[in-house]
DNA sequence: AGTTCAATTGACTTTTACGTAAATCGCGTG
DNA sequence: CACGCGATTTACGTAAAAGTCAATTGAACT
């Protein structure tokens, strides 16, 4: 496991620009230590990046990530914390099953739309 | 089935304002029928902003949904639009299988970071 | 006819998520 | 040391997708 990337390597793997990278920074998404000024994004900021990308994939707002991600980090020591970052939770695993249960429907509109596609192809007379 | 809906019923059951319809009829997503200028939507319109709404839940861009949408019409009667549109139908469907991918893990993400958050409440004696 | 209430139109504003340009900094090489 | 080159900072710009506001306009009761 390497220990440093530098930013134009994240940009490179993730397909991002620099400006998305300092925005993400200035938004609280990632933390990369500084050598004088410049950044130097760590495994766990690399991880990071992964989880946005995924997260804007998804149609999740700068803001919804963010709530995200920081549910995927430890625990607090407080029960009434816990208790309400359970349910915080449990509402973002509702939204992502909405979210499911949108995409296999588009799915299927979509498995239809091409069976019409190829029946008109043959139709035609078309070797599919 | 109803003939006609009105744009504020149909704001209310997708929870969207007048504006939005409006907008989405300017972009041509919808195209309801005038009464004078009074707007009067269809049920064929109304599945399609059900079909938006799926769209916009999925993160998908409003050009992105009417394309979307283009593919649901019937097939075109050409050879080679048929062969094309049966290509963007494919692209669609592996854009929303890496959604699926990313749904997937995320939710496998979210289940860990609940799972750690009833351990340590159980840890600290709480009847669950 | 008067009034009320929803609907329309057009213009302007807002929010999100970056893009872009200009100036500066720091460091390794010839 | 001069130079090039990548990185940084600061500031302004912008496209998408609506929101908001103001001025009308029908439409329908009473």
């Amino acid at each position: 496991m390497r220990e440093y990337y530098s930013i134009t390597e994240l940009t490179r793997e993730f397909d991002i620009s620099t400006r998305t990278l300092r925005f993400y920074e200035d938004e609280g998404l990632v933390q990369p230590v500084r050598r004088g000024r410049t950044r130097l994004f760590r495994p766990s900021d690399r991880h990071l990046i992964r989880q946005i990308m995924r997260g804007k994939r998804l149609g999740f707002s700068i803001n919804e990530i963010r709530e995200i991600i920081q549910m995927y980090r430890a625990p607090p020591g407080e029960v009434g914390q816990l208790k309400l970052m359970i349910k915080r939770i449990e509402e973002k695993r509702e939204d992502l099953r909405q979210k499911r249960r949108d995409l296999e429907e588009t799915l299927a509109e979509l498995d239809q739309a091409e069976e019409s596609c190829v029946e008109r192809l043959v139709e035609l007379g078309v070797n599919t």
